[in-house]
DNA sequence: CGAGACTAGTTGACAAGTCTCCTAGTCCCG
DNA sequence: CGGGACTAGGAGACTTGTCAACTAGTCTCG
């Protein structure tokens, strides 16, 4: 449901592929959302189905054609209707947390590389946030101004991340 | 897996039935996992029949004789071998920055509602973390003081996503 | 005593997401 | 020319998580 309503947003933004969208999820929107191939393409098809979208076969230099998407008017209207309904509640999820809050009967050496491996992780994020952030244009229309927004949020949950990871490993051992 | 393994943990604290673990699910361990009852009870029978668990019936006043299950010894090696492996990097999936993302076509009284029901929602999980915080006893041991730096975690993340809320607020209309 | 609420545990169906492998075609390089 | 890497698209099996309904017993209160 939610993953069909993003792919519908943002087919809203540009018609394309399923390869398209796939490079979507793995770098400009992947701070929020990823999905796998088979998912996405079994999502479009079903967008397609449901007449939320269409296709048209983008005869190309590569392999087999790729086959462009776009959203139709029936499809906008269920994206404004997802867009502004009730919020879903997700449930919080974070594994990692979960493994310190059981870390009891971890050394203190292993529990420290925990922390180091998730700091590892956090600043790779960072990386990649700041480098999308260096490449975007400052924003003019409001849309880009909100997606900015998104960007400055996955931003500042990273920096929270480092700081709170600081304070754990300074209380250890 | 990851499941089974909070379970583990949760076990490795004190044995517990499907229903106190529901409890736990719902409250203390609340702000990094949840499950649903029907996962609680099948990953509590997986457990049991790869002997990383026992059970033991504990007649009760209550209606269906509550299930008391136990870590066993095999069970502490793999919840160790577990919390000491690979973190499983989870990618970010959070439906209401997709929608903030994707507003562009939507009204700035509708992206204002947006905002303030995520608010909404922040505040609770924030009152939800006080009072956990504020009902903890101070950390005596090791194990609590990690417990209490989850609490931290979610604390910190509540708070610098109210902060987001506001200053995408400000910046809206 | 009997109705209704609550409890622990259980089942089935389904939706969502992941992993592995496959087809066909193009491109590059030795 | 032939092999290997890469491309877009896709099928299948499997795992996780969610939802709804059900059993069977206890407790409370009119």
């Amino acid at each position: 449901m939610i993953l069909s309503r993003i792919i519908l947003g943002l087919l809203a933004i540009a018609p394309m592929s399923g390869a398209d969208l796939k490079r979507q999820f793995d770098t400009t929107v992947n701070h929020f959302w990823s999905a796998d191939k088979a998912q996405i393409y079994r999502t479009l098809a079903a967008l397609v189905d449901e007449r939320l979208a269409s296709v048209t076969v983008v005869p190309g230099t590569t392999a087999p054609d790729s086959q462009e998407h776009r959203i139709t008017d029936a499809g906008r209207v269920a994206l404004v209707a997802w867009l502004d309904s009730e919020l879903d509640r997700q449930p919080e999820r974070d594994a990692f947390i979960a493994r310190i809050f059981l870390a009891e009967s971890l050394s203190d050496d292993a529990v420290g590389r925990l922390i180091e491996r998730r700091r590892a992780a956090a600043l790779e994020q960072l990386a990649a946030l700041e480098t999308i952030e260096a490449s975007a244009a400052p924003a003019r229309t409001r849309g880009e101004h909100l997606r900015l927004a998104t960007l400055d949020h996955g931003l500042r949950h990273v920096r929270t991340e480092l700081e709170w990871l600081d304070t754990v490993e300074e209380q250890l051992p």
